[in-house]
Parts: C-alpha cells; structure tokens; sequence
DNA sequence: GGGTAACCGAGACGGTACGTCTAGTCTTTAA
DNA sequence: TTAAAGACTAGACGTACCGTCTCGGTTACCC
C-alpha cells in the first residue's frame, strides 16, 4: 500500500485528479490504462526492455500509442508502474529486535526479490535508466528508497546502541551493504544465487560490525 | 599490451587466425578497422551509448555498414573494442607491500577510471549488455576479469599472511570490495565522487580485517 | 474521368471507404498522396522503372517510406496510378460511322499514345509486370481492357454488318490488332513511327476483313 | 549450329580471339564457363529473372564473382546465353512445299518453344531487355532475326508467287504475325495455348492471303 | 627455365535499396 | 473538451547484392 501510493505520487498524471472525477472532457479510459499495463506486463515476461517497444505494448494492448504517451513520460514510468504494481514486491518486513538481524531480513527479502525473472525486470530498468536520467530519479524513488531508508534507520539504531562504530559513514555502510547484491545483478546474475543469499547478509553485516 | 591482447583473444574473428595471414581472399583493411573504431570513440565523447547507430558510425567512418556487421557482432562489441582499447584503461598497477594497501590501490585506480566520461561510458555499457547476454561475457573477460583476479590475488595472499580472516569468502569480498562502486556508478553517478574516493576504499578494505 | 474510376476501384485501399470519411483517426492526406504520385510522374520522365526506388520517390516526395508501402503495394501500383492518372491517356474515342473505321482510329489512337516517353514507361510497367503477377492484372485491368473492350465492341458490330467473316476469332483478332504495336514497342520501340501509325492500322484492319 | 555461331558472335569476348588461342596467359577455364552457364540455367528453372543474382550464380557455380564479370557484360547476356546455348531452341525447319504453310510451320514452331517454363524465360528476357538496351539488341540478334529472317524469306517468296499481296508490306507483315504470340506471352500468357496453338498460325497467314 | 601475362577462387570493400519497425507528432472522430 | 484512433515524417534496423578491389595461386606463352 505504501510501494501504492508513493508510486502514484511519482508518476505524473497518473491519476489526474484527486477529486473523484471533477474535470471536464472525456474521462480516461480505466479498461485501456489496465490493458496497457497488462500487456506490458506479459511482454516483461518474456522479452528484454530494450526490444519492448511503445508500439508493440499499444498493439498487443489494442490500444493507439497516444493513449500511452500522454500517460506515460518514458518506457521505464511505464514499465516501473507496471512492474511494481504486482503482488511481492512490497518491502512489508517483520519487526527484529536486533539492528544487525533487521539489516540481514531486510538482505535476504531484497537478494529473494531479484532472483528470476524480477530481477531481469530491474537490471533491465537500471540499464534503461542510463539513458533516461528522470527514469534514474524514478526507480530511486519508487524501489531503492524505501530499502535504503530502512537500512539507514537501522544502521542508525546500531550505532546508537554501540553495535556499528559511531563513525562508520551510513551512506557508504548502505552501498556496502546494496552494491554487492546489485553488482551481482548486472554482471552475473546466476551469482544470485541460494548460497549467496544463504551466507551474503551474514558476512556483510558482520564485516560492519565494531 | 595486456588489454591489447585480452580483447584480440575476447573479440571473435578480430584476428582471423593466428598464423600470419594465410587465408585466401582479399584482407581485413586496417584502414578501415581503425576508422571504424576511431569514429566510435568520437561518438562516445558526446553521446549516449543507446543514441549511437552502426549507420552513424559507417557514415561517420565512411566504411559500408557491412563491414562492420562483418566483423563486430554487436554494437556492444564494437564499443567495448573502441573504448577499451584507448589508454588510461590499461590495470597496471605499483607493486606495494601489504596485501591492504595493494587492495585500496586498485580500489582508487578504479574509482578514478571510472568518474566522468569513462564511467558513463562503462555504465552504457553495462546496462547495454543487459540486453544482450553475449555481450556481458564480453564484458566481463575485457574489463573486469583483470580486477577481479587482482583482487582475488591480494585477498588470498592477505588472508595466507593472516591480515584477513582465513574462512572469508573470497569470491563474496571481491564484490563487497566492488559492488558499492559500480552501484553508485550505475544508481547514483555523482556520488561516485573524490569525498567517495578518498574514503570508500580505506573503509571497505578496513571492514575486511580480521 | 472513367480511366480515373477504373483505376481507384482497382487499387487497393486507395480510397478507404466509400461513405465520405466517416472513420475515426487522422484522414488519409491527400497532400502527402499528390507529393508522392508527382514525384513518381517526375522521376519516370527521366528514369527507367528499374532505376526508380522507393526510397528516391519517398525523399523526392518528403515523404515517409512507410506512407508510400501504406497505400501501394508494388513500385507497380504506384507507378501504374502516377502514369495513369495522367492527362492524354483516356481513350475517349470519336464516334466514328462504320466499324472498320473506328477500328482503325482506336489503334491509331493507342500508337500514338506509346510513341515516345509515354511508351517507353508502358514498356517499363509490362517489364516490371513480368516478375510480379498482381501488377500484370492491374496493367490489364487499368489499362488494357478499355482497349480490348473497345475493339471488341467493334468487331462484334463488323461481323454482325458482314463486315467481318462471321466466323472469325474475335479474341485472337483482337490480339491480332493491338499485337504488333505491343511487339515493337518492346522489342524494337524506334520502330513505332510515324510511318508504323500511318501505314498499321490501315493494314491490320483490312487483312481482317471478309 | 547457325545459332551457336550467332551468338558467339554477339556476346563480346565469348571467343577473345579468332585465332585458336595464341595469347599469352592463363587461358579462359571452360571448366568455369560451364559450370556458370549450368548454374544459370538451373536457376532459370524456378526462378523468376529479376531473382537470379550474379552473387547467387557465382556461389552455386563455385566460381568468383569476378569471373562472371569477366566474360558477360549484364546478367541479361549470360542468360541469353544460358537459355539458347540449350537443346530445342534452334530453329530447324522441315522445307515445305508453299510459302504459306512454311509460315504457319514456323510459327506452330515458335509458340510450342514460347510455351510454358521456356515462354516465361523469354518474357523475362524481355522484359529485363527494357532497362538495358544492349541487351535488347542481343535478344534480337541471338533469337529474334532468324525467325524474323525466315518469316521474310517465305513472304517474300509467296509475294513472287502470288500468294501474298505484292504491296505488302513485308517488316509490318512480319510484325503482325510475330506480334501476337509475343503480346500473348507478357501480356497472359495462359492464353498462349494448345487452342492458341492450333488456330492462330492458320488464321494469322490466311488474312495475309491477297 | 625464368619471366611475364592473363586467368582463377575467395572474399573484403564502399555503396544503395530493401521492406519493417519504432519514435514522437498531428489531425481527425467519439464520448 | 478531452480521449482515443490512426496517419504522418523521420530514420535506424540488419540483409542482400552491386560492381570493384586485392590477395595467393595457377597455367599458359615467350625468350
């Protein structure tokens, strides 16, 4: 529900008003916005993003590429919404008591995210996001945020009760901790695997420890 | 020279055989495979990987499109033998007495090669090789094998001279070593910054201490 | 203005329904359709068919490639309503008294109508219909049977009059007609004169008579 | 035989001397000659004309391009050659006692060779012939004269007998009886039949009859 | 028997065009 | 009045051939 909202909020016009449905004119159309999220959905699947083209999402979707491009800035807003609009990636995680145990809960949920075809979807997006520098800003606000800003609370607690060093720099401690998992990602991905994320959070955590 | 002869072995068909010319037909035209790979690096300078076309470049080289579909595979390959084969890219490194300091050397030479142009361009190219599996190997055996077995050398003999942990997972401490670094160059580009190198290295190398 | 309703009822799609516009989506533009049959009627004065491509007519036309293989399937199609379309290739035919007679003019009509220019680029249409099946059909049926149709008519009202042996052929007289004038102007155009269209029609219609 | 010679006459630097080979070098491969007139000729087969590339003929010979380049001046040329140097092209004629059954002969003769697989080739022969007009000469040369020549001896022979009008005009006689096999042939050639066959040549001579 | 000349195959070269696909934009009708 | 449909210009894609060229070699003749 969180992921929900901060998402809406980040793609711009995706719900055009606040008001239920004040404006005038035609009202958008809510069967072609789940038709063309759904067929870009399907397509992820099976194609990499950079063959998937706005042209074959409105075709599959039955859809005029204009209905996409006035709702949508960038492949990648659309790809995101209709990526991060599906059931498992919220990043709902169970209250440890220890900050060293949250960071590694908060790892392990993270590494089991992108394995398989998720992770694809993200490497795919980081790499559209090269040449896309607003679809950089929107993936750090839509997925990476709300990962690194629970790493930092933690981090942050740990320090305070002594178990991190108190002048570990934290935003370096999250990319030590975030950098391996999507390094992994996008140069090897089958290093993703079971025994990396088995042992991965353990070592990581462990080597940040006073 | 090392590079030089990485990339001839990683590139297929660059050198057509290995005994000195002995194939029927007319030869590969240095001429032109130098204007093909001189075009490409001009392009680099000022435009996004994804924006440049193989037309662009054959027109740019004044060289058929063919002759590049002859001999590179993908756009991705020709990039990567155009950038890599530049100088500034090459891994030699100071030979320096502890396995730590070895280690945070090749970090900073790392770091350095990779802020500004060079690094943007590393990313295109990572995120260009998403799309095209081949391309990662590419990758990996041209640019990154060198670092990762300098690493690997200097964490074995660390942990042999007990500087480092004996049951840390090699494998696993290169890419805690440099995940963070790609990571920022891929999702955060401008944090990748001088701050980031004079600290990051000494940081991660420490963690690793027994 | 019949030759101009033959033509749109053969060529595909040319007109897209019958009812005025009444389909949603941006009309077809009659702009871009006259650039396009203008360029083609203007490169054909100077061009063999076999020289003209697509790709000249689209930029000659400032015209996307993709409009011109929108509406016509065949550089034949194309070429058959650029030239067709024309002023000076009706074949509206003075009424003439007697059957012979009109024979004759039709024929005398037809000659001087292929000697020159306009002959040469029928000769191209017939040739380029040779490796294209449908563009043979279409230069029939646009072009032909008005003819065929017309010799026919006559013919059937010289043998009614006794003018014609009863039992003649009257396809194969016709193709007996209009025959030699195709003949030459294929094999041996320099030969379809002036001294051909004065002496022909005469010949050829009196060899048929009773 | 008279048509071996014709030809080898026509294409230039069939023979590169009269002399039997008394140049200096390399002298030309009939090995290769063969071997490229074969691979033509089984192309022609299945193959529309404009289909048939020097690249694919080259390869299906075993043979360089260059080779082919060699010898004939267009495509049309080798196939010309190709396609007469064949069995059943020659133009034999049985004598016959009166000029106007040696025309219907010659003619019975010309539309059984024009029919079916060797009828398309000439079409695009023909047609190929428009765009190259050396070509054309050589078409006229290598297969049209001797049957125009023959068509000419006879009428010329039947206007001494009294057969045929001594006014007429002998080329445009010639013309009108050639001419309709020919715009049969590239106009619909499915109508150059067995009906065709047996009627035209009767009906074509009997309306020259005085 | 060495030199020279013309041939041969292979195949790379700079080009042109193909017909398809996609990007974004523009111009209609439909709601 | 806005949404949606679909035609528009522009231009890259990767492939096929064009006709030329440059190799290493071969096969004749000529001295």
């Amino acid at each position: 529900m969180a992921a929900e909202a901060a998402l809406i909020s980040v793609v711009p016009n995706s719900n055009p008003g606040s008001n239920p449905e004040k404006r005038p004119g035609r009202p958008r159309s809510d069967k072609s916005r789940e038709a063309i999220l759904d067929a870009t959905r399907k397509m992820l699947m099976h194609t990499p993003l950079r063959d998937i083209s706005i042209e074959a999402v409105a075709k599959r979707a039955g859809v005029g590429k204009t209905t996409i491009y006035r709702w949508w800035p960038h492949k990648a807003a659309l790809v995101m919404e209709a990526f991060l609009a599906q059931p498992g990636l919220q990043n709902i995680l169970p209250t440890t008591p220890g900050a060293d145990d949250a960071l590694k809960v908060q790892l392990e949920k993270l590494i089991r995210q992108l394995r398989g075809q998720n992770g694809r979807i993200v490497a795919n997006i980081i790499a559209e996001a090269q040449a896309e520098p607003e679809a950089l800003d929107l993936l750090n606000k839509s997925f990476m945020n709300e990962r690194v800003e629970n790493l930092r609370r933690h981090l942050t607690q740990g320090k305070a009760e002594g178990l991190f060093n108190a002048d570990l720099d934290t935003d370096m401690a999250i990319d030590q901790l975030l950098g391996p998992v999507f390094y992994r990602l996008l140069t090897n991905p089958e290093a993703l695997d079971e025994r990396f994320n088995s042992h991965y959070p353990e070592q990581a955590v462990n080597t940040l420890k006073a």
